[in-house]
DNA sequence: TAGATTGTTAATCGATTAACAATC
DNA sequence: TAGATTGTTAATCGATTAACAATC
């Protein structure tokens, strides 16, 4: 094990940004390859350097929740992995709502990544009578009206919006009532919610933008 | 017009940060809200109001390009608009190759969002011969073999990559050999390309993971 | 041991906020 | 005019990097 002092930090005592959660992430995804491809170790300036980052900053980022490494040694990749997964959360199950079963909603529901990483999606929601009752990727579709239901009986937390901008505000509201805590939004509207609740939002078109900002300004 | 001294700072000589340009896409959103409502004249405190930023980043974030406000007045928004479509580069229309015609790449075709934002998908690419030389939602699919021709044919400079993460580095080596600048990376993999080459990665995975996090660290 | 690499503290850098004169 | 709001400079805050003793 790392380290004979384990002291943690406790998961809710650091008030961490958001940069440092998404790179947390992004350690994750690179030490799953290392592991697949039969890699046991690895240190923050690998890790940094395929990456991107300085060796500083992984060593700091992972600072923020405890010991995990070995001096003169590195990481030993499956134990990061371990703890990282405790960090994210995604050491355990969450069971997630879809809601908007349209061309995107349909996408999702076929995605196979996300139950990887510990993500299941059990139910999905609209309001279209054509599809309300059938299965689609072995995913039950489900009537808005039915939400408080099946979110209580699934204990479900986190959804995934993916209806119409113009109905993204009310269907939110109506998650939130339902008891959903975290939503992962596609509809590109900012949704007004009470602070308890987290979103993060997935705009295509202003990722696009990036791209064409980027043509634009560094102009060749 | 805005202000009898025009002098913007060109557009290349700000070296202005990835947060900052995402901000501007923000502003340009709920601009194009208030447009659409009739609304129009408004100013940094209600637009960061809307958003979540202060009054002074709006300001501040738009200082990186020039003078676009009446003092006492605020900002009409329909010029703000304008101004903030032509530092994103999209007050021209982009012409966008999708790479990857599977779940995933199918509901990007259809997907409507983007051309409002100036972008034009107008090729897809795929191996499955089941596939290519067909139509999807009215957009022609090549085999990737043909990406170079095409490329050049429709001077396209921006793709959106949606194969498997396992072809992805591969797949994106060929695109930048057709000449390809500007890459939305949807494979859950960090892509090693030229300095040159700009890629923005979209990993839903890894939005999810925020999710759980945020779940997981303001635990209730 | 010598070489590698961690975790951490101090130094630097950059981004956000506060404040205010200029302007309408 | 009085009130509102900009653009910008200076002050503050936070995040990244550099440096290094401790460790294997």
């Amino acid at each position: 094990m790392a380290k004979s002092k384990d002291n943690k930090k406790s998961s809710s005592d650091s008030r961490v940004s958001k940069a440092v959660v998404n790179r947390l992430s992004l350690y994750l995804r690179e030490l799953s390859r290392l592991e697949r491809a039969g890699i046991e170790t690895t240190s923050s300036t690998k890790l940094g350097q395929m990456l991107g980052f300085s060796d500083a900053q992984v060593r700091k980022d992972l600072a923020n929740f405890g010991q995990f490494g070995y001096p003169g040694v590195g990481y030993r990749c499956s134990e990061l992995i371990a703890s990282i997964r405790q960090i994210m959360g995604t050491d355990q199950r969450w069971p997630v709502a879809l809601v908007g079963v349209g061309n995107l909603g349909r996408a999702l529901l076929g995605y196979r990544g996300f139950s990887h990483q510990g993500f299941n999606t059990v139910a999905a929601f609209d309001l279209d009578a054509k599809i309300v009752g059938t299965e689609i990727e072995g995913i039950p579709v489900f009537n808005l009206e039915e939400i408080d239901h099946i979110v209580e009986q699934k204990s479900i937390q986190l959804a995934i919006l993916a209806v119409p901008a113009t109905a993204a505000q009310e269907v939110a509201e109506r998650l939130v009532a339902a008891g959903i805590r975290g939503i992962l939004n596609f509809a590109a509207v900012t949704l007004k919610l009470p602070d308890h609740i987290t979103v993060i939002g997935v705009d295509l078109a202003i990722e696009m933008e990036q791209l064409s900002f980027a043509m634009t300004s560094r102009m060749p």
